[in-house]
DNA sequence: ATGATGAATTCCATTATCCTGAATTTATCT
DNA sequence: AGATAAATTCAGGATAATGGAATTCATCAT
C-alpha cells in the first residue's frame, strides 16, 4: 500500500464555509452555482431563481450553467431546470484524501458490520461538519443524522460527529462549538452545557455513547480515529436499535470499535512525519 | 413521493466525453482542471504538471486552483500538491437525478441484499459508461469491475452494464459499441462478436448472466430498469461467488431481481409523460 | 549543514473575456 | 388558442483573466 504520509493531518485544517468576499473571481461565482444547485430542489432549479440566488444576471447564470453542463457538472432536466449531474459521483470516488481514507477503512467497516450485525459509519471532519464517507448497512433498519454517503451533520450531533469534535485541539474545538451551537439548537437538540459535558466525557473515556433518545429507539457508539498528535481525523461509529446496545453488549461494541480505529490510525500514520506539519492556529484559517 | 416525471428519460441523452473545443470559456478550462485532478495520483498533482496537462500557463493554473480550493472543490495536500477535496461527496449526495434514483432504489437494494445475502449494485448510464450509484454489501467478499460507489465501467462490461447496453435504442447502442470496443479490448475482454451475441441474448431474455470467468470465481446477474419506452435507464445487479449461482439458484435470483426492477421502473415513471420528450437522434448529440 | 536547482507564488501590463441591457425565441398557464 | 413569463441569443463596453518576468520557497545533492 502506498504511504499516506501526513495527508490526513493537514486536511484537518479546514477552511471556513466560505470566506464570502463579495467580489470573488468569476470562477468562484460559477462554483457557487454548483452549491446553489446542490441545496435546491433535487428535481432542478429554474434559471431565474438560480440567477436571483447567486445575485447575478440571468444571461450570466445561463452562460455559466451551459459551461457547467458542457463539462458534465450540471444538466438540464425536463422543464429546462438545472441540477447537478452524475459526474459528481465519479469525481467523488476519486477525491484524494477521501478515497484514500475510505479504501483504508473499508475492510474495517466490513469486519465491523459482519461482527456486530449493525450499520457502520465512517465519518471525516470537513470544516464545521462531519461528512459520511462510507457506510455499510446492517440488517436492521436505521435512522441516522448523517444519512447516506456524502451526508453532512454539524460537528457535535451524533456518535461519530461527537467523537471527532471531542478530540480536536482545544482552540479548534472551541471555535467549532461557538459556530455550531445555533445550528445544533436549530436541529432541536442539545444546549451548550450538555454538549460540553458530553464532550468532556467523550474525551475522557475515548468513545461516545448516544442512547440519548435524540432519535427515538436509536442508539450508537462512536470512536475517534486519531493522528499522531492525538487529533481526530475521522470516526468510526455504529448505529443501531437502542435495545441492541444494552449494558451487556456495549462494552464489547466499544472494544472492537476502538481496536479497529487504532488499527486504522496506524495505517494512516505509518511514520510520524505528521510532526513536520505543525498545526496553524485557527485564527489563520479563512483569514482574508 | 414526488413525481419523477420523465427526468430519467431525458438524461439518457448523454453528452460525449468532451466536445473538445480548443477555445473554451475560462470556466470550462477551470472545470477541466478538476477532471485532471480526478485522473491523477490521488495523493495530488504538482502545479507544473497540472498546467502542462491543461495546456495553460503556471500562474493561470495556480490562480484557478486557488479559487477551486477556496470554494472547497480542491485542496492542497502535503508537498503543495493539489487534489480533489471532500466537498465532492457532499455534492454527489445531492446530485438531482442520481439522488432521486438512489433514494427510490435503496429499499429495493436492501431487500435484495437481505433476501439473497449477496452484494447488490445500482448502476446508471452516463455517456459511454455505467456508473455505480449505490451498492449494498453482502457477507461474501466480492471483486467487481464497478468497484465502489462512483466507480465507472464501459457499457458492456459486467452484468448490469451489459443489461443497460442491451436495452438502449438501436442507434445509441450501435454508437456506444463502436466507441467502447477498443476500451473493452483494452481491459482484456470480449471481442466484438461475443459482445454482440451477449447483447442479443440479454435483450431477448431480459437479464444477463455473467458466469464467464472474466473475474475468476465471480459471477453475477443483471437486469435493466426500463422507462416507459423500454429504454434502459439503470440496472440492478447481483455480484457473488460463482459457486453461489448454480442452476438451482439462478432462476430464483433472476426472478426477484426482475420483480424489483419492474417495481422500481413503476416508481420512476408514474405517468407516461416520457412520451412528451421524444429522443433526439444520436447524431445531434455533441454536435459542433 | 549548505548551496544549487527547480518549483510555487506574486506582480503587472496587455488583451481577451465576461457582463449588462435589449431583443428574440420558447415554454407555460388561463 | 392567446397571453404571459421564462429561457435563450446577441452586441458593445468594461472588467477581469492571462502569461512573461521576478521573487520566494522547497527540495535535492554535495
Amino acid at each position: 500500500m502506498k504511504s499516506f504520509s501526513s495527508a490526513f493531518v493537514l486536511d484537518s485544517q479546514n477552511q471556513m464555509p466560505a470566506p464570502d468576499t463579495d467580489s470573488a473571481s468569476s470562477l468562484r461565482r460559477a462554483l457557487k452555482l454548483l452549491r446553489i444547485l446542490s441545496q435546491g430542489d433535487p428535481e432542478g432549479l429554474r434559471l431565474k431563481d438560480i440567477a436571483e440566488t447567486a445575485g447575478c444576471s440571468q444571461p450570466t447564470a445561463h452562460r455559466m450553467l451551459q459551461d457547467l453542463a458542457a463539462e458534465g457538472f450540471a444538466e438540464q432536466a425536463a422543464g429546462k431546470r438545472y441540477r447537478l449531474a452524475l459526474d459528481f459521483y465519479v469525481l467523488a470516488a476519486r477525491a484524494g484524501q477521501a478515497s484514500g481514507l475510505r479504501d483504508a477503512a473499508r475492510p474495517a467497516l466490513l469486519r465491523l458490520s459482519a461482527t456486530l450485525s449493525d450499520t457502520i459509519f465512517l465519518l471525516v471532519r470537513n470544516g464545521f461538519d462531519a461528512v459520511c464517507l462510507d457506510r455499510v448497512e446492517g440488517p436492521f433498519p436505521i435512522r441516522s443524522f448523517t444519512g447516506d454517503i456524502g451526508g453532512k451533520v454539524p460537528l457535535g450531533l451524533g456518535q461519530g460527529s461527537l467523537a471527532i469534535l471531542a478530540n480536536l485541539p482545544e482552540d479548534e474545538q472551541e471555535a467549532v462549538i461557538r459556530f455550531n451551537i445555533p445550528r445544533l439548537l436549530d436541529r432541536g437538540f442539545l444546549d451548550e452545557a450538555s454538549l460540553r459535558s458530553a464532550l468532556a466525557l467523550a474525551r475522557a473515556q475515548g468513545w461516545v455513547n448516544t442512547s440519548t433518545g435524540l432519535i427515538p429507539g436509536m442508539a450508537g457508539v462512536g470512536v475517534p480515529v486519531l493522528d499522531a498528535q492525538g487529533r481526530a481525523v475521522a470516526a468510526l461509529s455504529v448505529g443501531t436499535l437502542a435495545e441492541r446496545l444494552n449494558a451487556d453488549r456495549l462494552p464489547h461494541v466499544v472494544k472492537i470499535l476502538q481496536s479497529e480505529a487504532q488499527a486504522l490510525a496506524g495505517k494512516l500514520n505509518p511514520f510520524d512525519v505528521a510532526l513536520r506539519y505543525p498545526s496553524r492556529s485557527l485564527s489563520t484559517i479563512g483569514g482574508s
